[in-house]
This record gives C-alpha cells, structure tokens and sequence, in this order.
RNA sequence: GGAGGCGUGGCCGAGCGGUUGAAGGCAGCGGUCUUGAAAACCGCAGAGGGUGCAAGCUCUCCGUAGGUUCGAAUCCUACCGCCUCCGCCA
C-alpha cells in the first residue's frame, strides 16, 4: 500500500518482538479480535534469520577486533608482517559489512510488517466486532426535556446567522466552517475554560506544533497505516498536518528517559485538529460534526505501566468533569475490540447527548496505549536510580472536542425561538454574553 | 534565503587513524572524617543488544546515513540540527 520510506523505520516496531515471536498463535488471536486483515506474513522467518545473523555478525566482528590488536602490536615490531595479515582481515571485514546490510534488509521487512500491526488490546475490553458491542459503564444527568422539538446545531446556527458553511465552501471546498459573532466567541470561550479546568487540576498546558514530521506521525501510529487519512505539506522534508494534538505532545518526550519519581506527568494542548476523512464521505455531511478542520482540548499522560489503567479512569473523569461543569447529559462507553484506535489497548468513549439528533455523539476518546507509543518513539523511564530504563506507558483523551461541545450546547440549551442560553460557567469568559441571539 | 562557525557521556569540555567507551571538571551516588552538615579525601558512575541463575563475558553506539581503511570520535561525502552575521516577514 504504501512505499515506504527511509523514515518510516527510525520508528521501531511496535509490539515487542521477542513478545511477538513467543507467542506468535495467542498474539495472532488476540489481535484478530479487533477484526480487518492481519497479515504477519513471513514475520517468523525473518526473525530467526535476524538471530542467525545477530550472532554471526557478533562472532566475527569479535575475531576482527582480537585481530586488530594484533596488528596494532605488530606493527609496531614488525611492520612487514603486516601485509599478510591485510588480505585475511578485508575478507572478514567484507563479510561483516554484507551481513550486516542482509541485517538491514531483514528489519526493514520485520518492521514493514510490524508498523502495520494495531495494539494489543488490554484482557479487561470486552471482544466485539462494532459499536454495538461497546458497554456502557456509565451516565451523567438526564436528556433534557425540551417542550417543542429540538432543532440540529446547524439550523440553530444558520438561522442566528452565526454558522456559514456557504461560504466556508466558497472558500475551501466542502467541511469547513466560519464560526461568527457571539458562536465564534463561544468556541473560543470554550478552549479556555476547559484548558482553565485541567490546568488547575495539575495538567501542564503545551501549545504544540501544528505541522510534524513523519517519523513523528510513526511515533503514535498514525503512520504508516493512515497515510490517507492525514493532510500533508509538499516539499522537503514533507510536514503532516496534525490530526490530534495528541502527535505532537506524546512525541514531544519522544527519544528521552524519564525520572520515575517525575511520573505521571500530565499535559493538555489546544489545537486545531486537521483530517481529511477520506473514508467518512457521505456521513455527517451536513453540520459541524464531521469537519477536516475542529479545534480540540487534549490530554495526555506519560505513566508508570502499572499506573497506566487507573490513570485511565481519572482522565476519562477529568474529561467528563467538563460535562458535568456544563451541564451537559453523557454517558461512558468501553469500546470492544472491534471498535478501538490503532494505538489503544483500552478505550472509553464519552458521549454527549444531542437532542436536535436525538443521539449520542462521541466528543471524548480515553485511551491507553501501553507501552506501543511508547515503544514507536522511543520513550522510557527509569524507576529508580541504577535501574534499566524501560518503557513508560501513553495515554491521551479530549477534554473535550470543542467543536461538538459549542453543538452540544446549542442543541442543549436551544429555546423555542431559536435563541440559545449559555451554560453560567462560561459567562466570564463570554464577556458577560449569556445568550445567542440572531445577529 | 545568503555567508561563516559548530555538533563528543546529565552538563561543561579534551581527544597525532590504532592500549579511547572515550582525559579533565561540575553535578549525582557510595564511603572515610564530623555531634550533624560543609569542606577535604577515596571510590562508583552512559545507552542498547547477545549469552548466563548470577558474577561475568561479548558486540554496537561520539548529530544521522554512507564511504575510505586491516582498523575511524578522529579522513571523505551527503543530510539533519544549533549558533553568529546579513536580508525578508507576522
């Protein structure tokens, strides 16, 4: 599917080898509960030869090196002896290159196969093959009961002259949006609020980046697999388009060793979010809901692995807290196998209640990752001082997705005549501004 | 974008192509001394892989990737990054 690139393999794979090669039926199993194709091809081969090479590459550069002092000595004594000992040591020093790049040749093929592979999903998440099958393990609050009937976000939107998707798509192309007046200041209203609520709960806020490299993309699994999915800039070096801001802030301990005693370290990033959505035509067609451009509010953890799935639970809270600060009805779904991210070994979904769709819409994703980031980029710990550094565990979740959470609050607290109320939370950041009103 | 300079271990900073995984210093850890602390002195102290119960043994790594060589941190090439000066710009 897609040519890979010299980039592509700075990242290493990411489910562990040795883990891999084991085990490689119950792995096999395991992985097929997430459903699609799962083709670890000649993997199995290919790692015994990378063993067989490994120690032959090991045992002859050991004699190269003994041979090397010899000569050292010699030519110091005897320096025309030299010469005789020259014409063995190229051979073995030739046959050390040519396997060290059949060496090459043979992790390229065990990561071209590993990169594609998804993460292994925790034993606690229930095994299904769609959104069906996903369990609610929780709900907040109660639809509200609105005596006329609901409109859709976007018809609150239009008709208080506050959302333009004409013009957008004059300007654009089609999913994309001018927010204006008092709804522009309301998603504004929004970041802050909630990056104000995680901040002072201890998250550190990160304005990260919004255009990274590949070997970035590899690092939290959105490549090489989602190629498609993603917006990318030409030239050289080619730059992605972040798709969550998630890319950059768990990349941005990418290649470190962290202290154990600094864990968990907690992080929350506004950004825009960029998607081109190649396989989500035709749904969502109309609205805010499905853009290829949303702002977003993300967490993101760097844990101990034993610490990883409660650090689960209190983002997952941390993401709902936000709801609740706004009054906004939820519920919280374990996704199955079936239904979860490339990186995530667990998942919980958050989602809001919209009366104009008279539907639950997703605007959280919880997930941890495990240590499959964390292997992709690289990123360790060491839990005390001496110890070997290991890997640490990812975990990332939206606290909240903005754009849905300005649809939630228009659908929510929408009034007969097509005003809509502002949650009291946010009056300070409004600048006083309690309700839309037309324009 | 143009010109020049530089990329070595947690940091600073040495390193004629061969006993350098790397001097020295600082920070860190352990110890001696001290009532305690400081100072002083002694010692330990990078990452990854293979093998082994372990101690250990061994291989790889001096921005990255190649090349030259019996041998490269040291020579060559390309790329990346950083700094300084100039230009341009929110």
């Amino acid at each position: 599917m897609l040519p890979p690139t010299e980039g592509d393999y700075k990242a290493s794979p990411m489910l562990d080898l040795r883990n891999v090669a084991q085990n490689f039926d119950a792995v096999v199993a395991r992985l097929k509960t997430r459903g699609g194709n799962l083709d670890l091809g000649p993997f199995q081969a290919l790692f015994s030869e990378r063993g067989e090479l490994n120690s032959s590459m090991q045992s002859l550069a050991a004699r190269r090196n003994a041979a090397n002092e010899e000569m050292m000595k010699k030519a110091k004594e005897d320096p025309k002896a030299l010469d005789a000992l020259r014409g063995d040591l190229r051979a073995v020093s030739q046959d050390i290159k040519d396997k060290q790049n059949r060496l090459n040749e043979v992790e390229q093929e065990i990561n071209r196969i590993l990169l594609l592979i998804p993460n292994l999903p925790h034993e606690s998440v229930p095994v299904g093959t769609s959104a069906d099958e996903n369990v609610q393990v929780k709900s907040w609050g109660e639809k509200p009961n609105l005596p006329f009937t609901p409109k859709q976000h976007f018809e609150l939107g239009e008709k208080l002259g506050m959302l333009d998707f004409e013009r957008a798509a004059k300007v654009s192309g089609s999913r994309f949006t001018f927010y204006k007046g008092a709804l522009a200041r309301l998603e504004r209203a929004l970041v802050t609020f909630m990056i104000d609520v995680h901040t002072q709960k201890g998250y550190t806020e990160l304005l990260p980046p919004y255009l990274v490299l590949r070997e970035t993309m590899m690092g939290t699994g959105q490549l090489p697999k989602f190629e498609d999915d993603a917006f990318k800039t030409l030239g050289d070096p080619e730059r992605f388009l972040i798709p969550t801001a998630e890319v950059p802030v768990t990349n941005y301990h990418a290649d470190e060793i962290l202290e154990g005693e600094s864990l968990p370290i907690r992080y929350c990033a506004f950004s825009p979010c960029f998607r081109a959505e190649a396989g989500a035509a035709g749904k969502d067609t109309r609205g805010l809901i499905r853009q290829h451009q949303f702002h977003k509010v993300e967490m993101v953890k760097f844990a101990q692995p034993d610490k990883s799935l409660e650090e689960l639970e209190s983002m997952t809270d941390d993401a709902c807290d936000i709801l609740r600060r706004l009054g906004l009805h939820h519920r919280v779904m374990l996704l199955c196998t079936g239904d979860m991210g490339f990186a995530a070994r667990k998942t919980y979904d958050i989602e809001v209640w919209l009366p104009g769709q008279n539907a639950y819409r997703e605007i959280s994703s919880c997930s941890d990752c495990g240590d499959f980031q964390s292997r992709r980029a690289k990123i360790r710990f060491r839990a005390q001082k001496g110890d070997k550094p290991q890997l640490v565990h990812t975990l990332n979740g939206s606290g909240l997705a903005v754009g849905r959470t300005s649809i939630a609050i228009l659908e929510n607290y929408q009034r007969d005549d097509g005003t809509v109320a502002i949650p009291e939370v946010l009056w300070p950041y409004m600048g006083g501004i309690k309700e839309l009103k037309p324009l």
